[in-house]
This record gives structure tokens, sequence and C-alpha cells, in this order.
DNA sequence: TTAGGGTTAG
């Protein structure tokens, strides 16, 4: 029996909790006054209690674990509290102890949240599993789980379950038209996408948002600006989306024109924009933007920082790195949380300052995936070829499993360094100890590394060999190998293959015309130059085919 | 009795 009703006192108390320091003061109540066992007044406590610090599990779970017996409104709040935070592994366990010794039958409001957890990690047999459990408790029927589980269809890619769900329910809302939408839309499927947006009885700001950001993502920037002019009431999740989009297709003009017309911008609005610069190689409009945002009195979070800390890496300015690194540690930050930490490194090691990466990189708590990347990165560009080698096999001792980019980038820093054998080495590694399929770019990557050292031949078997369609980058890397190689006759294969692939791409025909020019064999050369003026193709000196198509 | 769940942006 509860010793207190509710002791509206606590309540109000409770009500203008902020932080950690003031829920530690009401708890105090709580125990003092033998509320701990008042069922509605604990839901309060773990409800404001995740709010004031969402990624705090173990305190909630505390204040759960002192109550004898939980109702199901108290297992389903702290449920939704580990779905939120915690590791799938640890939701599960929750789940177990609810049913076992829980003494509560677990009910419609149970299940979503656990859905939602196994859709964020595309965890298709265990959100099944769920699915299961649900149908046994009688709670499919509920909207919220039909939406729950159309969402978790389509993320696992199994959009055939998300329709049976779909088609299944006999009540359906916005939340569940808008979660088979944006099913169709990340398989592809823009024309069933298409319809339903438009037969929908409803739609509210998900629905359009997440049909712009479909069409962003489908490369069709009109139609999705058409969208958004139709919304009723745009918000910043439109205006964002658009920034987004336009940044990804280069157009940072109109992505500046969005950003200024937004009525009222928010830290992820900022942050776009911020990022869009940096990814188009403005960062000095970067930092200027961040420089406007804090003229604003607006507090950067770490997004913002990340972008700034690339726009700092690009520029090379060791004065602004540490000004950066003096500001984080100033404010509330967490520089070992993993992005951060990496770009924190990745800054570092394109300011020149390898020692200090190096440190930050030591210290890091645990070292992930990225910050192992951007070290081994960082060493690259410093001619530490060797000790990037070594670092990305203590990586893999480490139980870090490399991903394709980390290959990228270790193949990368083998062919800068000339360290055939290893890259050869680590190309094995790759097909037949993580059985991944190499990419165009691992395979340009292989060709460069045999091609600069000389073993041109080895590079034109590879580049045949290769089971997809020819990569033009490969194709051009083993070019350039044949130039400094002199080699004429692989020269003019390679480069006959080029013409078909790159056709408009007239660097291939300078180099080419190089290799005929080192030879002597000026006849070809003057060949050449005729059919690349009967091409209209021209090569603007000192500019590569990329910086062409990007300014074109 | 009061309280608890699902879709959209960096």
């Amino acid at each position: 029996m509860p010793l207190c009703h509710s002791s509206p006192a606590i309540l109000s108390l409770l009500k203008t909790s902020k932080t950690l320091r003031d829920l530690n003061q009401v708890h105090a109540h709580i125990i003092r006054r033998g509320c701990e066992q008042d069922h509605y007044l604990i839901a309060q406590f773990l409800t404001i209690c995740t709010a004031a610090e969402p990624t705090n599990v173990c305190y909630p779970t505390a204040a759960f674990n002192a109550v004898i017996s939980p109702n199901i409104y108290l297992w389903n709040i702290l449920m939704k509290i580990h779905c939120e935070n915690a590791p799938l592994s640890g939701c599960f366990s929750l789940f177990r102890r609810m049913r076992e010794g829980g003494n509560v039958v677990p009910d419609k409001y149970t299940f979503p949240s656990l859905i939602k957890a196994c859709s964020s990690v595309s965890a298709l047999r265990d959100g099944r599993v769920v699915h299961a459990a649900a149908v046994r408790c009688g709670t499919e029927g509920d909207v919220f789980m039909g939406s729950s589980l159309i969402d978790f269809y389509g993320k696992c890619r199994e959009i055939e379950s998300a329709w049976k769900v779909f088609d299944g329910m006999d009540v359906r809302n916005e939340v569940s038209w808008t979660a088979m939408m944006v099913g169709c839309l990340d398989c592809g499927d823009m024309d069933a996408a298409r319809k339903m947006f438009d037969e929908m009885p409803k739609k509210n700001d998900a629905t359009w948002n997440a049909m712009i950001k479909g069409l962003v993502k489908s490369g069709d920037l009109v139609t999705a600006k058409k969208v958004f002019n139709e919304m009723p009431v745009r918000d910043a999740v439109s205006f964002t989306t658009l920034i987004g989009g336009y940044a990804k297709a280069g157009d940072m003009a109109a992505a500046r024109f969005m950003f200024d017309q937004m009525p009222s911008k928010d830290l992820v609005s900022w942050s776009a924009l911020m990022s869009g610069y940096v990814q188009n190689g403005k960062p000095g409009e970067a930092v200027k933007v961040f420089g406007e945002m804090r003229a604003m009195n607006l507090k950067p979070d770490e997004f913002i920082l990340v972008s700034l800390m690339s726009a700092c890496a690009q520029l090379g300015s060791s004065e602004l790195a540490r000004w950066i690194e003096s500001y984080m540690h100033e404010g509330p930050y967490d520089t070992t949380r993993p992005h951060v930490a990496a770009a924190l490194v990745d800054m570092n090691t394109k300011c020149g300052d390898m020692a200090r990466a190096t440190k930050l990189f030591e210290e890091m708590p645990q070292r992930d995936l990225v910050s192992y990347c951007s070290m081994i990165q960082g060493l690259c560009i410093h001619g530490r070829g060797a000790e990037a080698v070594s670092l990305f096999y203590r990586m893999i001792d480490e139980g870090v499993r490399p991903d394709g980019v980390a290959f990228t980038v270790i193949l990368t820093t083998c062919s800068h360094a000339g360290l055939v054998d290893e890259g050869c080495r680590v190309f094995d590694l790759m097909t037949d100890k993580y059985f991944m399929s190499p990419s165009p770019d691992h395979y340009a990557c292989m060709v460069n590394l045999l091609g600069k050292s000389g073993r041109v031949k080895a590079a034109y078997e590879l580049i045949q060999s290769v089971p997809m369609d020819s990569h033009a980058g490969a194709w051009g890397a083993l070019l350039g190998a044949c130039r400094s190689h002199s080699d004429v006759e692989l020269g003019e294969m390679v480069a006959k293959k080029l013409f078909e692939v790159e056709p408009q791409n007239a660097g291939n025909y300078v180099l080419l015309s190089n290799i005929y020019a080192e030879a002597d064999r000026w006849l070809n050369v003057s060949d050449l130059r005729e059919r690349m003026s009967e091409k209209g193709l021209q090569k603007v000196p000192g500019c590569s085919y990329l910086d062409s198509t990007t300014l074109a």
C-alpha cells in the first residue's frame, strides 16, 4: 500500500525539475516521505527524468527497481526509456524480465517502442519475434502497432511484409500511411509512393517532409520544390530537407537562399548549411556561417562543431584548430564521443599537428572505425605509410571490423607510399577474410598501386578480371602508369577503352599524346590532336576532368 | 481515476 497518495507538493516540485540536481532533491523527498511505491508519482518521475537526462538509463532504472510490484504503466515507460537509449540486448532482457517475473501482461503500449528499437538497427529477426509476441497478446490490430511494424519492415527492406501489415489494418491514420509511403520511397518505388501521397485521406507535416525527402534523394529537386510550395505550413524540417538537397546538388546559392527564407532557424538548419559548404569545398563560407550563428547568441551543438572542424581541416589553419579546441573545452562538449573525437583527430592531422592528433587518438576511451580511419589517413598524408599500415592491423587486433571505406583509406595509403606487397596483402585480406567484394574505388587503388610501382601488366590483368562494369577511375590510373613507365603498347589499349567509357574527357587524349611524344612518335601525336579537335575537345591547362565537370 | 506507444531534417 502506498504510504502517500501522489503528494501534490512533490508532484509540483517534480514538474519544475529541469536538472539532475533538482531531480535528486525530489527523489530524496520521495524516499523520505515513503512514496517510492506510488505508481503515479514514480511514472511522473521516470518521464521527467528522461526528459532531463535522455541518455541516462541507470537512474530511472534504479528508481523503477525500488518499486516492489510495478504496474504495466511503469513497465512501459521504462521499456521506452531503454528502447531509446540502451542497446537492443538490454531492451530484450528487460522485456524478458517483464514477462517472466513482472506479474504483468504486455499490452499494446509495450510493443511499438520495442519494434522501433529493432528498426533503428534493422534487427529483422528480433523484430519478427516481437511481432509474433504482439500477435499472441492480441494487440496487432492497434494503429500504433501497425504503424511501427510498417516502419520496421520498410527499414529492413521487407516491403512485402510492410504491405501485408498495411493491407491487413482495419484502421489506418496518417502515420500508417506515411510509414508505408516512406517504405516505398526507400525502395526507390517513386510511382507507388506518389500514388500513396496523392491518395491518402489525411497528411501531416511528416508526410509532406517525407515526400520532399524522397524526391530530393531521387535527384528530382524541381518536383521537391513544387511539393514544398504546395505545403500548407512549411516547418523547419521542410526547409532543412531542401537545403540539404541543394547542397548535395552543389547549388549552395539556392541552399543559402532557402536558409535565408526560413522564418525560424534551428540548430539543425544551421548545421545543414554549414555542412553543405564543407561538402562543396567552401570551408571559408562554413566558418563565416559559424560566426553568424554565434553573433546571434546561439550555442552550437556537436554536429555544428564537427562541421566546423571539417572546415578547419580543409583550410589547414592551425590557429583556427587551436581556437576550436579551447572553445570546446570551455563548453559542455563531450570530446570523447566517437564522431567528435574522430573530427578532432582529422582536423589536427590536416592542420599539421600530428603530435596533438596522436595524443588525442591514444587518449580516447575507445577507438572506433571512424577514428582509426582519421588517424590512418593522417599518417598517410604525412608520408608515414608504414605506420599507417601497422595501425590498420592494430585496429583489426582491437576487434574493429574494417568496412569498405577503411579499405579504400588503407589501399590509398599503400599506393601513395609505394607499399606494393602490403597493399596486395590488404586486398587479399578484404576478399579472403572479410568476404567483401571490392568496389570500383578499391580496384582503382590497386591499379594505381601496381601501376605506380611499374607492374603495369599486373595492373592490366587485375582490371580485366573485374567482374563489374569498367570504372573510368581505374583505367585512368592505369593510363597514368603507362605514361610514367613509357609503355606505349599498353597505353594505346587502355586509352582505347577510356575513349569508350568517358569520351568527353580530354585528359585521356592528352595523356596518350604525351605517351606518344615521349616515345618520339610525333605522327601519332598530331593524329590524336586532330581527333580531339574533331570532337571539339579542349584541355584546359592545369584543370582535371573533375574540375571541368564541376565548373560546368 | 490520474500515467505509457508509431511517421519527417544535420
